[in-house]
DNA sequence: ATGCATGAGCT
DNA sequence: GCTCATGCATA
């Protein structure tokens, strides 16, 4: 079961706990072992409620494979590493304690604070207050075609039906809850769970509904520019079914080097993108995924990602659609440049992309695009929405107005893990020296540095993302140099790892990104570290510049984990 | 602006 | 389980 590792109550977080964060205070040891256990296992009795069925997501954590502890209570306890409830709030705020709070006593805290959570949880949120989801269309997402490609199929999007409106959003996971396609509103507190789709089993550990129905975007008051309601893809209830999509999203480009013939077209064809969103994102993502970009630039290894292409199109991009690295850069500049001076904030774009296109993006992906921190093919895909949405905001002067901002579902969502720093520092380390550990490496690793096998396993694969991802600042055009000095610290060089994919989704930088921190945790067994690659990248303008820190500090620590802080 | 997380689809 | 696209929650 969700394993009652943590299991928070579902509602939420009473308050205070905040977790201590990474600063370094060091405190050695103690910590993580024994108290969690405790909690827990108090609370697992509880926990199954709710679904019944839900027993679902069992336990496991740790359980079977390392070894843990488990066993007392039937639970494994997995420790946690903090997870923090505590909002603070915007700017960091978390206190870290002013200095000396134990951590111990936090942990504890936090853990029993939660109950138990359950996955997810939904809510209903806003919903209600608008929706008006007239006409849903006749497909409902949860019902997804089997035959077809996957992902395609499914169409309807709540954007379709233009008027954005909060309509009720929700719905529901489809997958393994509930189809039920008539109401949106309702969700039952008693939420219903554990969806261990596929592969992933879920771990378990501790979701805490969140289930604030706040909305979280309304940044800037006003609404976006544009409202228009047709979309050009889709509609029609709940397309037709003309397009399919190709649902591969992956790699699938094709990369033709040389020209960028600009032919074709269409690239991007119906934005609209079938998605169910999963367990209430609304969000959907692979989008119609499929261009495939006949990108260009495949190669760039040493050079640098971009080929170049020089030939025409510097000037109107626009049509483009293989854009090259450079152009994308350019356009993100730009745009976000655009963007600010008309004076919406990034999730307001990302709203108004719905109400154009029906795909709906959030802050992050507007961010990410404009700091270039998308994969290529993302970037690419995502560019001519943010271009149309540029010219529609500029042209629609008036702005008339406003959607309304949907709220954000209630999601439930695992709490997100913190990370302190010391372990992360090991993970890095790990990382260098093998990028995809397996299963059974993954299982003692987390064993050693306390986290719960998932946590691992998706840091690890979060990390290959981020090595993959678009590099940014290429301060060099073209050509390139793609080093930048700063690492002198560690051995490494780049060396990018080839595995690629398809060439599609990787363009692989040729640099790679910021080495995060690496701090050295002294313990590991491992020897030898061979390559790395790792440097760091710096970002255009904001420059923020990461931390690195120097690989030898090793902090006392005796058992593993934290020593700092 | 980013870290951790979810989930679809492919192996 | 991985990769990839995306996002909530955070800092």
């Amino acid at each position: 079961m969700a394993t009652a590792t943590y299991l928070g109550h579902h509602q939420q977080q009473p308050t205070d706990h905040h977790h201590h964060h990474p600063a370094h205070h060091h405190h050695h040891h103690h910590h993580l072992h024994h108290h969690a256990l405790v909690a827990a296992a108090a609370a697992a009795a509880q926990e199954s409620q709710q679904q019944g069925t839900a027993a679902s997501a069992a336990a496991n954590s740790s359980g079977g494979s390392t070894s843990s502890s488990s066993t007392s209570a039937g639970i494994v306890v997995g420790r946690m590493n903090l997870v923090n409830s505590s909002q603070s709030g915007g700017g960091g705020g978390y206190n870290g304690g002013g200095g000396s709070s134990s951590p111990v006593q936090q942990h504890h805290r936090d853990t029993s604070v939660h109950g138990h959570e359950m996955k997810y949880m939904v809510a209903a949120a806003a919903a209600a207050a608008a929706g008006h989801p007239a006409a849903l269309m006749s497909h409902n997402p949860w019902s997804v075609d089997g035959g077809i490609h996957p992902g395609s199929a499914a169409a309807h999007h709540w954007a379709s039906m233009h008027s954005v409106h909060a309509h009720a959003t929700l719905h529901p996971h489809h997958q393994d809850i509930k189809p039920q396609a008539g109401d949106l509103v309702h969700h039952r507190g008693g939420n219903q769970q554990s969806s261990s789709s596929s592969g992933h089993g879920g771990g378990g550990g501790n979701w805490h509904s969140a289930v604030s129905v706040s909305s979280p975007y309304m940044s800037s008051g006003a609404g976006s520019p544009i409202q228009h309601p047709n979309y050009p893809g889709m509609n029609g209830g709940g397309m037709g079914g003309g397009q399919l999509h190709h649902p591969h999203q992956h790699q699938h480009q094709h990369v033709m080097g040389g020209g960028r013939g600009p032919s074709e077209s269409s690239g991007v064809g119906s934005p609209l993108d079938p998605h169910h969103d999963p367990h209430g994102h609304l969000t959907d993502h692979h989008i119609g995924s499929h261009n495939h970009l006949h990108g260009s630039h495949g190669q760039h290894s040493g050079g640098g990602p971009h080929s170049g292409a020089g030939s025409d199109m510097g000037g109107d991009p626009s049509e483009e659609e293989n854009p090259t690295s450079d152009d994308l850069e350019a356009f993100a500049k730009q745009f976000k440049q655009r963007r600010i001076k008309l004076g919406f904030t990034q999730a307001d774009v990302g709203l108004a992309l719905g109400t154009l296109y029906g795909n709906v993006f959030s802050q992050t992906t507007i961010c990410r695009f404009e700091a270039l921190q998308l994969s290529f093919k993302n970037m690419c895909k995502l560019k001519p929405l943010l271009q149309k949405w540029l010219e529609e905001a500029d042209s629609t002067t008036g702005s008339p107005t406003s959607i309304d901002k949907i709220a954000a579902q209630g999601r439930k969502r695992k709490k997100r893990t913190s990370i302190e720093v010391s372990v992360k520092g090991a993970l890095e380390q790990h990382f260098h020296k093998q990028p995809k550990p397996s299963a059974q490496e993954i299982a003692s690793l987390a064993d050693s540095l306390q986290l719960e096998k998932e946590v691992v396993r998706v840091w690890f694969c979060n990390r290959r993302q981020k090595e993959k991802r678009m590099t940014p600042p290429m301060p060099n055009g073209p050509n390139s140099s793609p080093l930048r000095g700063g690492m002198g610290d560690y051995p490494g060089m780049e060396q990018q790892q080839q595995h690629h994919q398809g060439g599609g989704g990787g363009y692989l930088p040729g640099h790679p990104l910021h080495s995060d921190h690496l701090i050295g945790l002294h313990g590991h067994p491992s020897p030898g570290m061979m390559q790395q690659q790792q440097q760091q990248q710096q970002q255009q303008q904001h420059g923020h510049s990461p931390p690195m820190l120097s690989p030898q500090s090793l902090p006392p620590s005796h058992s593993q984990s934290l020593t700092a802080h």
